[in-house]
DNA sequence: AAGATTCATATCGATACGATATCAATAATA
DNA sequence: TATTATTGATATCGTATCGATATGAATCTT
């Protein structure tokens, strides 16, 4: 079976003319003639019943137009998909994100890049920043909304935006009437914390920004979604240090109390591998210079 | 694009290993190498990241291994229908047939194609034998289940089965309550026909039936099916001649009579093109042989 | 460090493909 | 009825494509 020799059949099935076929397909008539001769040996099957003066489908040649012109489709579809591929205006990115940036970064990117790429579509993997980081060097993702910097040497983050620090305390605590507070106030809490395990990198930034204090920061209950965390919270099973993004989320009987401290926040970084091939991955770190280039939030 | 570099690149992307994947194809590894190569070059892609250790699916790759693998499918079907459509397995055989036998003898004919021929479909149409004999020259149909002998010159026509002739009466009718009655006895009935103009061949037959016992046949009323004829036959319009499949309606208020002349019977054929090129039809052909072809009924 | 493995490159021959010239059949026209 | 125009088929030829063999280069194993 051959494309070429199918799109010869098609264009004389249409204009059941050699001629015009031949001059259609930007070729001379003898050949035309010669291909479809080709096609009727291989197939065993006459496809056209034809004499010098009249051409006309045989039922054989009405059941190959209709398949043919189905595969030809269907070729043509292989070829507009890879080439929206090497554009970038098409294919599959596979973003890795945060749970902490789902309910305002995360969606507001890929409602961004959908509209300027509608023919891009994605696969979205919940990962915490340093199993992004693993994934992207597995290449089992293409971008990442995380948290971390990543491996210089394989990846590159861009800053997206700087999120303060927000304490999310039950209503019952004594800091929920207050607007703000500083990390020194809080030691002796009962931290609240996303899981270590899950993200190493997480906590060791937050135990170096309680330490640059003086105060210890190890939390008695992980969690490993942030709905978790803030449930807990508001169970009055004590209290979580989470990015301000997070203030989506407005559970019953609990406040957020804006930790002032200039340290005390934490970034969100688009992170990919730095030797990736896919213009998607360079349309997604330009489309967020522009979203989120003006700087802190 | 180009099919059989597809199937090259399928082999590749399974085996991720240049040298088995050209022993499963039966070449030699370098032509492989090539087109593979030259299937990037078209594709201004790269589809593997190759080492002379590993090969391994570049995205671009997983992406049109994907989309190979459905275009080759395809391809493949392709193939299988037109062969089937040469072996007469398959493809579809369009079907004219009269409405007489739309109750016994077209769906017995059916059911036993498909049961011996399942991938062949069919397309049927409800045709009068004089349409039939048209259809069948214009090529709309493949075969015919029809009462005419057909245009000898182009059409074949073999006796599927002779029905003999009876007449339907209304309940009230003085014939109804014989069991059977001659053509000779129908003088100065008045008559409900199949339409003339649908028919002209199974007007002439019966006109010239009833003329060799020197009755006059000339219906008042006609229609253009056996339902509508029947109907008014039972509302007491007249009577009909009617062939014996016809029984299988037994609307209230209508008896059947036996026609007892030797003479009175039509045939009903199925009905070919002397030049078609269907494997299909053939079939058709045998089968009517075989399932009607002891003889009278 | 030597050998084995594996993919890439170079070269060659066979086949496929398209172009031109020409033939044959049919339809239109004088 | 004869001539011309139209149109598909055939013959021949040059080029491109494709696969095979021989060989090179890189990397892993021992």
């Amino acid at each position: 079976m051959n494309l070429r020799r199918l799109r010869y059949f098609v264009a004389v099935a249409e204009e059941l003319h050699f001629g015009r076929a031949a001059e259609r397909l930007h070729m001379a008539q003898p050949p035309l003639s010669q291909q479809i001769r080709l096609l009727e040996e291989e197939l065993a099957l006459t496809l056209f019943d034809r004499s010098t003066r009249s051409v006309a489908l045989t039922r054989a040649g009405e059941v190959l137009l209709s398949e043919a012109r189905g595969l030809l489709r269907s070729s043509d579809s292989v070829e507009r998909v890879m080439s929206d591929f090497r554009s970038g205006e098409g294919g599959t990115l596979r973003l890795g994100f945060v749970d902490s940036s789902a309910y305002e970064v995360m969606p507001r990117f890929l409602r961004e890049y959908r509209q300027r790429w509608p023919k891009v579509s994605f696969e979205l993997r919940s990962l915490s920043s340093d199993q992004q980081v693993a994934a992207l060097g597995a290449r089992e993702v293409d971008l990442g909304i995380g948290r971390t910097l990543g491996d210089g040497a394989r990846a590159t983050s861009t800053e997206i935006l700087r999120e303060q620090l927000y304490l999310a305390v039950p209503s019952s605590h004594q800091l929920a009437k207050q607007a703000s507070t500083t990390l020194s106030r809080l030691a002796g809490e009962n931290f609240i914390g996303f899981d270590q395990q899950v993200s190493p990198t997480l906590h060791a930034e937050l135990v170096s920004m309680f330490s640059a204090v003086a105060v210890g920061y190890a939390p008695t209950i992980q969690a490993t979604e942030y709905t978790s965390i803030l449930g807990l919270v508001a169970a009055g099973e004590g209290v979580a240090v989470v990015p301000a993004g997070v203030r989506t989320f407005q559970p019953p009987g609990l406040r957020y109390v804006r930790v002032r401290d200039k340290a005390a926040f934490v970034r969100l970084m688009m992170l990919a591998r730095k030797d990736h091939d896919l213009r998607l991955v360079d349309r997604g770190l330009e489309l967020v210079a522009e979203l989120f280039g003006s700087g802190a939030n």
